[in-house]
DNA sequence: TATGAATGAGCTTTCATTCAT
DNA sequence: TATGAATGAAAGCTCATTCAT
């Protein structure tokens, strides 16, 4: 791996699970066994490396669903639903997705980060708006925008309750009366 | 207002804007018209002051819930939760909730303030699924727990997205399917 | 016992242990219980009451010796000499004497402190002189003055060696041959 | 010199004269035209800059005292121990050996950084009297442990006292007599 | 490309001291 | 006499950033 991806990399597991504002430079560099003029050649600075860090979890996110989406492309519009309900589910207990929401919770709130990340995330957002809008656009019941939002937004809730709840979460029963919901909405 | 509650306002105010750690109390004492020497008088530390500021945010918004519960104690559970809902849904929109929320959601996601608050924020978590429990207990077809938690972490996704969103966030329609969608759930 | 007292008792203790820098009027305020308005009201300032803690120390162990001094008065010189030093050696194991010791050796070292007391100690170190020369000027093979100034100084290193040792130091066995050399030094 | 050199040259010097609780960090900046940072990117921090302080002391002198040992290994040991210490009472009269001094008086003294160097100053304590004993053990009348303690302590007083006293201090007098006083004791 | 010494602004915190009550 | 809230200067320390090598 060069020099780069490896700041990057230990980057967002010290902003995930140490805050962005409590990261030093110094420290990603001990971490990454890099000195800081490394960092600072390849980033212009530490705001920079930020937006860097957040495209590139973003790139990742991305791929991994654009692979969903081309797999499910003939299914009825429920089942696709379904299946992306799953798979997003799925994801939350994964570590390693964990690390990324973790970072992209922190996103969101912090003031600080949010305005230099302002721009991406708008776009972060817009790209999951479509790709809820593609799925929902299928069905009849549905209300596009409406839905696509709330859909978003209650997934972001349980994914952040389950990030930092205890052990006991009822991850598994809450994703099925979560999908139940669903279908009863939307009349399947 | 004494001392302390002053500074106290200020804190959360700034805290919530700009963050936590963005936010010296240099910043605080500015705004407060205080001298430094008297925030670490009434406060040991500035982690102390962010457990205080905790604290009396929390404290505000029970008592606010509190009434609501006194005045619907005798309405059928079905009434009491969409007035239940549709209190929440509309303290969203209300600039002082906001500022209260912005502060709740750092408090989740920044790992610095976590890690202080973390007794606080578990408590007040249990408070607010008793809330919900309570209402659900008298619902057959509701699963107590599981439909607490999951209607806790679909507003605050709810919240957290419109919190933070362009103006042209539907949050006024999202409540209504939401509360829809709830109502077909639980069967009525 | 008065409110002074009970502030200058509090403040030696503290001094002798923690130090005189490190000593916060605050901490004194702690252990005596009282305010510090009250310790403003009774010392000038922190200066002053250093001077005040330093006199108040100086003047118990005035006391101790003069009353020594009164006991041997028609002894033969090196029988009171020999008495003297079994009596300052004993006293270096009493712990109150240590709390003294530990005070006297930090005024001499600390520049801070001892420019505020330099008269005091100054004053102080002719009474020692006074009295070691007192007992020597009746043996005629002392050189009053020099052998003064030698024993003062002796014992302090001593004092101060076993003040900060483990407990092996042989504190015993060195006064034998301590009080052994200058018997023979002064011809006895 | 290096950055790091200077830095600890004035440390000393500034440690030895003010006391190390008075001299702050931006003093020492100051005098020694170099930045906080520097500092602080040479040394973890104060206590550490402290400790190295020390030890780069307690190296200077012992290389002094090695010289000494190596050019007298094979006079007799009464020579040598009257050689030792006129040694080292003419060192106590050399201004840049008294910074030194003063420097570990306070370490002995001072609660603050004898916690800090508590480790070191045993060490330098048992290389003392390893060198004292080196002599004494050839002396058959010495009772070896118990004079080196002895030795020690009272060097260090009549240099504390020396150190602290007004100009008519009668330092080579006492050197004549304390000479005396120990081939008295030792039997020459 | 890469290093790490150096900078200096800014942070949290401590503390002697004052003063209205 | 006594209290303790308030002050503000100064302390130790952190950190993003620069730059000579």
């Amino acid at each position: 791996m060069d020099r780069k991806q490896l700041i990057l990399h230990t980057a967002i597991e010290l902003f995930a699970t140490n805050g962005y504002e409590k990261t030093s430079i110094a420290t990603i560099c001990e971490h990454a066994k890099v000195s800081k003029g490394a960092v600072f050649h390849h980033f212009k600075n530490k705001e920079e490396l930020l937006r860097e860090v957040f495209l590139h979890m973003a790139e990742a996110v991305s791929e991994a669903e654009e692979k969903l989406s081309d797999i499910n492309g003939e299914l009825p519009a429920n089942e696709r639903l379904v299946i992306l309900l799953e798979h997003i589910f799925s994801g939350m207990a994964l570590p390693e997705k964990q690390l990324t929401h973790r970072f992209e919770f922190q996103t969101l709130c912090q003031p600080s980060m949010r305005i230099v990340l302002e721009d991406l995330i708008e776009k972060r957002y817009q790209l999951m708006m479509a790709q809820f809008q593609s799925v929902l656009r299928d069905i009849p019941s549905a209300v596009g925008v409406v839905d696509s939002h709330m859909l978003i937004a209650e997934i972001d809730g349980i994914a952040l309750n389950y990030l930092f709840a205890n052990d006991d979460y009822p991850l598994e029963k809450i994703k099925q009366r979560f999908i139940k919901k669903y279908l009863l909405l939307l009349g399947f």
